[in-house]
DNA sequence: CTTGACCCCGTAGTCAACTCCGGGGTGACA
DNA sequence: TGTCACCCCGGAGTTGACTACGGGGTCAAG
């Protein structure tokens, strides 16, 4: 007989699942609920009961979020993996991700820089009136 | 007598003054609900009625939201200069607000990097079994 | 046999900054 | 007089990614 997809050894609980994959349980009850993660088997106790490459499903999902993908778009990639999909698909995916991240960045780049320079022009002595900051931020011109 | 502070030719209902500063009649009841703006006095109807300056106090915050302040540092900001303070404070204001942008940029930055790698890496032809984009996800390697 | 750590579930709360809803009054115009 | 845009209010809903809560079962150690 094969192994019958029973309960190994070298399953987890999810607590156990959580701190090999630096996440938290409710994290992962979280991702499993939204989809991100296959409910996995139970034991006779009702306990979730993980393969030891539940782990990797986990850490793939860490690591997308830190370029940036949001939780609906890793539930793509994670579909568009398993389902042997070509890379096209993903590699638009990656994209339109760059395409955001760069509108973010060029963003946040011309607020740092006007605000550095008010900052630069504000002595930070005396009193508010006068101040380049204030002044800036009332004047009808600064747009 | 003088003008005892009565209801004027110049004020504007709440819809003027959305049209006016380029926002939004529930934005505005928002904002003063909020304590960014103050009440207006009301005319016989209840309509709120703004002086011809509220739209300048709007815009203060629209030009301090572009600028990457929260509505709760607007409304330090804005109280830093009711009160006639000092440029100190002010200056404080702008220096976390800069060291936050500065943190969200590296942040971004590092994310578009390693995402712009990755795409350039990939050939976005063939299945997805062997796209850097996905493996780079798989691997333990990636941190 | 009790304590404490762990697990289960569904649901509600958090944060920011709105945005919308329902129900009802007001004002100008034809 | 009708109609339509505009105004009032309190309160609920939205988005994303969790995080917490309450109430209850399980399991290994002492």
């Amino acid at each position: 007989m094969a192994t019958m997809n029973a309960l190994s050894e070298s399953d987890m609980t999810i607590g156990q699942l959580a701190r090999r994959a630096g996440s938290d349980v409710e994290t992962i009850r979280y991702y499993e609920r939204r989809g991100l993660l296959p409910p996995p088997p139970r034991s006779g106790n009702g306990y979730r009961r993980y393969p030891p490459d539940a782990a990797r499903r986990l850490r793939f999902i860490r690591r997308a979020k830190t370029l940036g993908f949001t939780l609906a778009e890793i539930g793509e990639l994670l579909s568009l993996r398993e389902a042997g999909n070509n890379r096209a698909a993903v590699k638009e995916l990656a994209r339109a991700r760059l395409a955001d991240l760069d509108a973010r960045l060029a963003d946040l780049q011309r607020m740092r820089d006007a605000l550095a320079d008010l900052d630069q022009r504000c002595s930070g002595r005396g009193t508010v009136s006068g101040c380049p900051i204030i002044e800036a931020l009332d004047q009808e011109t600064t747009a």
